[in-house]
DNA sequence: GTATTTAGGTCAGCCATATTGACATATTTT
DNA sequence: AAAATATGTCAATATGGCTGACCTAAATAC
């Protein structure tokens, strides 16, 4: 596998600053391929739940996010009050995720995951993980770092700080169960 | 950066089937906002064009596969006839693509790019490479290998030899042009 | 203590991208 | 001549986004 690689990035001159090189077309369509197929395994397991990629992503980040606040996740998601509520009311109906008065300001709904929630996230995130770490072992020593690595760099200079702490708060495991 | 990510995978207990270890959280998050800041780029670019996300794809393997069938195409986007005809409609008609009957099967279809869309897709794939060559740039030498080994390990294990055809082909450049 | 702002919810309508099923046309294959 | 194939198209539907408008309840400002 290693050795059809080095294929685009000829040698640059040194000391330019690189003239308009080949675009990497190569790994341009593996992000495609390879996101659709990432993303296909929840998918399709939450297709028999009736549920869709939107209910996931916010059943994901309420579960690592407990007590997060409505506007916090309408931030994370970037998108709108009414496109969240679309698929936050299911999740909530069905039991997946519960909704609480803030403490201190009693006008938040502070979302809290349920134990159904956090088993249907965990095993989602189990099939996320069996591919990831089964991709990991393709490479060195330092796969996961590796990994991290270059998708941080991915990332728009501007959120990058943003998204950091996002990924680092959801370690601590924010408030309280309810 | 490297300091903070050995945290999921513990040591297996050897010989086991591994027990069940902590999703990687970090690389799941990773790759959602990486992946959206990824195609943000390119679906700025095309709004002001009046095209989206669906319009870049069918471009770019238009441009990366001149002469490509129409049901090959299907194939690859996994979309319907339907859905492709909505995106292929405009983009024949503003002059982007132009489809010309099959020289032995005279009721294919046969789709090329134009000079202008193979100007649109090249600035779109600049944009792309400007970001992955950004990302690559902080991992170590073999940072192309590396990403690509990653990325071909992250696709289903049944359509990979697929993808790669699809990824070596595009290199070799398809038929001529119209 | 009223006024304003904030957090959240909701209604109605629109857009983009996907789907299915049915059917039509031209051409190739059997 | 009949059947299969490549492509196109019509109609209807689903999902997940969006905007604008408006509502309540609670916190904050004056």
């Amino acid at each position: 596998m290693a050795d059809l690689n080095t294929i685009s990035s000829q040698p640059q001159p040194a000391g330019h600053s690189p003239p308009p090189r080949e675009p990497i077309w190569d790994l341009i369509e593996l992000l495609f391929f390879a996101y659709r197929d990432f993303v296909s395994d929840a998918d399709d397991a939450l297709a028999t739940l009736g549920f869709g990629r939107a209910h996931h992503r916010v059943l994901h980040f309420v579960n690592r996010n407990p007590g997060v606040k409505v506007a916090d996740l309408l931030e994370i998601l970037r998108i709108t009050k009414q496109s969240l509520g679309r698929v936050l009311k299911p999740l909530v109906d069905e039991g997946y995720v519960v909704q609480r008065e803030g403490s201190t300001d009693r006008r938040q709904r502070l979302l809290y995951i349920t134990q159904a929630g956090a088993a249907l996230a965990m095993m989602l995130a189990r099939l996320q993980t069996d591919r990831i770490s089964g991709a990991l072992a393709q490479l060195g020593p330092d796969a996961h770092a590796t990994a991290r690595t270059f998708l941080v760099a991915m990332l728009d200079a501007d959120g990058r700080a943003d998204v950091l702490r996002i990924v680092e708060r959801a370690r601590s495991g924010g408030v309280s169960r309810p």
